[in-house]
RNA sequence: AGGCAGUUAGCUCAGUUUGGGAGAGCAUUUCCCCUACAAGGAAGUGGUCGCAGGUUCGAUCCCUGCACUGCCUACCA
């Protein structure tokens, strides 16, 4: 074995291992309990990032767990066409040649995308194997495959059929940008800083009198058809149903009253604009007002007068504010801020109109949705997110889901050419219509939002769209748990379980497993464009990979986002390191490979820390299991962290070395404790380290590391509290020696001696028995007994629990560190003996508290009185 | 505007389930290459647990208010 663990070696061998062996490939077992997890499909926008690597590794580690844990896993990989966001970056490409979609035309802009999607399907599957994802590659779905679009049609079209979906002349977000309109949850509010004009309206009946309106839309005047006021503003109480003039175009407008009016906002008064303003297209529905379109799809101006006709929105606003002020229509012009739509995919800004598009009824399937949630179906980790889940789909409106964009499921509607048929709704291309008889029908050009078949994704991969061919879904169907980050809680969640509940009847998983962002670690969102993003490639490559999915776990904190820097990947390389090297040492004492696989029952017990470290590994399997088990796997990092180094590399290691050194017929005995407690920490861990630790059983020929249940594990621990005050009484000892060598600068290889003063039989027998430990570690040559030791002239002392302990090393003494040494000492006990005793004579204290907890103070106390008192008794002898 | 989190060592964060003299990693200081590991070992420094009240014998932990930070939601013209 080398010294240092070479990573980038081990971690290639297996996970080519995994992958060529289709390791992880599931099938349908009755007699064991399913437990599957649909990936959340990364899109093909690009690579990995560091997100990506957190969503991902979480679920290989739970998914590893349960394997251990004898489930019949499953893990489908797979990815998403991403509409909107994919096609911009295909016409991005394009235009760095001087080309439009338009100019290579629908059918080639296609193949081009298709293009773009095996290129980056292929580096994105790639990465989630190198990482070492245990996914069943057979299984690899694309949301734009053959039983995909199958499933798309099947719920599109079961959805029309109930009238629960349909083409309506509504407000919706438009993105000039990307040419397409866009649900609610697809705008990205950001904060503006921009102008208010208030403006004068005259009006009509008293030719000098107006009312004053404050807006930071003045070119949206033209489409105004009324002005709204509180109906309970006194200032405004007797203009309601008066008349007055737009600006500029001359138009008589009312004034109307309605309860959506903020009195308290700016004038008090609001022009309504229906065709362009989510409030006002509510107010006008409600009062029966027209309903005006100014701007077009392109962003330009129409149904305005001539000068303005044409021009773009920012133009026309321009044009206004100079005419509006050259009329002198202005009183005032204000900075303010506040929050603007933007478009989640291009960040431009998005434009309210008017658009006849398709839209979901999603009122029956949110309230399901609720209700499967409180009735506690589907459970949330953390819990926190099921209020702010419940309050979203209280106050969903319907879903906007047609997109007019190419790259997606194209609406499976159908149009006679007579156009007074009503459409039709068909997995292929009408024969005829089934109104007129007519034979020509012509598809829906625009496609479907790309969340719609996410929302299918938990079924569709598995087939659904296929009637006869369904036998996965009822085995390994509804999931087991689902994780994702918050981000994406509305947009695809949500969905998933109002179709699951409609489609499937059924919840589409039962966990809801939600994580946080990984951020820089100045607490900034990774971001190519801050150039603060840590490519989990580079870092599999510099650390390893098992050091990057270590790090992951180790920060991630449920519901907590995670700030990550290079410190952390080297300290988890360094640990990783570490088991590496404890293995090493293992295997260099090894002289008996033959009894690698033996369980519990072969392991003897000689000494306390033997039982020690086998009470201390159950303790471990009971608490890493329940952190399993309820998704916390930074505590199960934590917990295996402290255990593997601390307890078993620190400690018992260095116990084990001098056993091994004094009883070398023992060897065997104890090689074997060590390899045992080894292979079973290493098992805990699997899941989180899959590459070390495959490596290291293939090292103890381990063959059946994954298949046994280590969570199961229970081990005969005999007196146990005894075995831990001695423990801790030793590992004592050892530490105020070794504190004691420091601070009067002993070096190692120097000899000392030791003396224990008045230690009751018990504690003799046990620290002859031990004493090994004590002389080899911490080099002492001899220990004595004493009782009442008087010529303690020159000697240094230090006590451990309640022994007393002088150390004959009178050459080292310097007279005035000691003093030093020790009133520090007599410092912290003084503070100690003070706060108990006030503790005590409170008698407030005496009477309510606890007898546990008087006890426990009393002890303290005395235990620190008698410290002090050796301690100032030696001190005046010294 | 509302909702939800967070505020603990220089930095990144645990902990508080059931209230009883605060933990880890990194950084820093000191000593040490002694045959698993210097990507290491041993030890040390470092905290009125955001502020103000309340409940309690006792609050970092429970309650109320406030401040700051972050996030989510929203129709503030």
């Amino acid at each position: 074995m080398k010294k240092v663990y070479d990573h980038n070696q081990i971690d290639e061998k297996w996970y080519k291992f995994w992958v060529n062996n289709k390791t992880y490939k599931a099938k349908i077992d009755k007699k064991k309990k399913a437990f599957s997890i649909v990936i959340p499909p990364p899109n093909i926008t690009g690579s990995l990032h560091m997100g990506h690597a957190l969503n991902v590794t979480l679920q290989d580690v739970i998914l590893r767990f349960k394997r251990i844990q004898g489930y019949n896993t499953l893990w489908i990989p797979g990815v998403d066409h991403g509409g909107i966001a994919t096609q911009n970056i295909v016409e991005k490409n394009l235009k760095r040649n001087g080309q439009t979609k338009l100019d290579l035309g629908y059918d080639n802009f296609l193949e081009k995308i298709w293009l773009w999607k095996s290129e980056t399907s292929y580096k994105i599957t790639n990465q989630l194997k190198k990482m070492g994802c245990c996914l069943d590659w057979d299984r690899e779905t694309f949301t734009m495959d053959e039983k995909c679009s199958k499933a798309v049609k099947k719920a599109f079209i079961k959805l029309f059929n109930n009238g629960l979906i349909y083409k309506g002349k509504k407000l919706i977000n438009w993105c000039f940008k990307c040419g397409t309109a866009l649900s609610d949850i697809e705008l990205e509010y950001k904060k503006e800083i921009t102008k208010l004009w208030y403006i004068k309206y005259f009006l009509q009946d008293m030719k000098n009198d107006y009312i004053t309106i404050a807006t930071t839309r003045p070119e949206t005047i033209f489409g105004d058809t009324a002005i709204a006021v509180s109906p309970n503003d006194n200032r405004y109480k007797k203009l309601i149903n008066k008349i007055v003039i737009v600006p500029i175009i001359n138009k008589k407008i009312k004034i109307i009253a309605d309860y959506k009016v903020d009195k308290t906002f700016g004038t008090g008064a609001i022009k309504v604009t229906p065709g362009h303003d989510v409030l006002d297209n509510e107010i006008a529905l409600k009062n029966n007002l027209d309903i005006l379109e100014i701007i077009n799809n392109d962003g330009k101006m129409i149904n305005v007068p001539i000068p303005y006709t044409n021009l773009y929105i920012h133009e026309a606003k321009e044009k206004i504010i100079k005419d509006l002020n050259d009329k002198n229509y202005f009183i005032k012009i204000e900075d303010y801020e506040h929050s603007i739509g933007t478009c989640y995919r291009c960040s431009s800004k998005i434009e309210s109109l008017i658009s006849e598009q398709w839209f979901l009824n999603v009122s029956s399937m949110s309230k399901k949705a609720i209700t499967i949630v409180n009735n506690k179906k589907i459970s949330f980790y953390p819990k926190s997110w099921i209020k702010p889940y419940i309050l979203w789909l209280k106050n969903l409106k319907d879903w906007c889901i047609s997109r007019q964009i190419w790259w997606g499921h194209k609406i499976p509607i159908y149009y006679c050419i007579n156009k007074t048929c009503p459409p039709v709704a068909s997995f292929e291309t009408p024969i005829q219509c089934p109104k007129c008889g007519g034979k020509i029908l012509k598809q829906e050009t625009d496609v479907l939002d790309t969340w719609f078949s996410s929302a299918l994704w938990p079924f569709s991969v598995f087939n659904w769209g296929n009637n006869n061919n369904d036998k996965d879904l009822k085995y390994f169907y509804p999931t087991s748990v689902l994780v994702t980050g918050y981000e994406i809680l509305y947009l695809w969640v949500a969905r998933m379980i109002q179709f699951s509940l409609l489609f499937m009847n059924n919840i589409p998983f039962k966990d809801i497993i939600i994580h946080g962002i990984v951020r820089d670690k100045y607490g900034k969102k990774m971001s190519k464009s801050i150039g603060n993003v840590i490519d989990p490639i580079i870092i599999m490559k510099e650390y390893g990979t098992d050091a990057l999915r270590f790090a992951l776990m180790h920060s991630a904190v449920q519901g907590r986002d995670i700030r990550i820097s290079n410190e952390m990947f080297i300290s988890s390389r360094n640990f990783i390191n570490k088991i590496w090297n404890a293995t090493r040492f293992i295997m260099l004492n090894l002289s008996n490979t033959n009894f690698i696989n033996v369980n519990s029952n072969y392991i003897k017990c000689y000494d306390i820390f033997d039982e020690w470290i086998i009470t201390e590994l159950q303790n471990l399997t009971n608490r890493t299991k329940k952190a399993y088990e309820n998704y916390n796997i930074d505590i199960v990092a934590k917990e295996v962290y402290d255990f593997f180094w601390t307890k078993f590399c620190n400690w018992y290691i260095e116990f084990a070395k001098i056993k091994i050194f004094t009883f070398p017929e023992k060897k065997e005995d104890i090689m074997l404790i060590l390899v045992y407690i080894l292979n079973s920490v290493l098992k805990i861990i699997s899941p989180i380290i899959p590459f070390i630790t495959s490596e290291v059983f293939q090292i103890i020929k381990n063959s059946n590391a994954f298949t046994s249940n280590i969570f199961k594990l229970k081990l005969k621990i005999s007196n146990n509290n005894i075995t831990y005050e001695q423990i801790h009484k030793i590992q004592d000892i050892i530490t105020k020696i070794r504190m004691l060598r420091l601070e009067i600068n002993i070096a190692s290889n120097v000899s000392i001696e030791l003396i224990f003063n008045n230690i009751n039989e018990r504690d003799k027998n046990f620290i002859e028995n031990n004493k090994n430990y004590i002389k080899y570690i911490v080099n002492v040559n001899s220990i004595k007994f004493e009782k009442n030791i008087k010529n303690i002239k020159g000697m240094s002392f230090v006590i451990a629990g309640d022994c007393e302990i002088f150390l004959p090393i009178y050459k080292y003494i310097d007279i005035n560190k000691e003093k030093n040494r020790l009133n520090k000492n007599i410092r912290s006990l003084q503070k100690e003996i003070s706060l108990s005793k006030t503790k005590l004579q409170n008698s407030n204290f005496l009477r309510k508290a606890s007898k546990l907890e008087i006890n426990k103070t009393k002890e303290k106390l005395y235990a620190a009185q008698i410290k002090m008192k050796k301690i100032i008794n030696n001190l005046k002898i010294l």
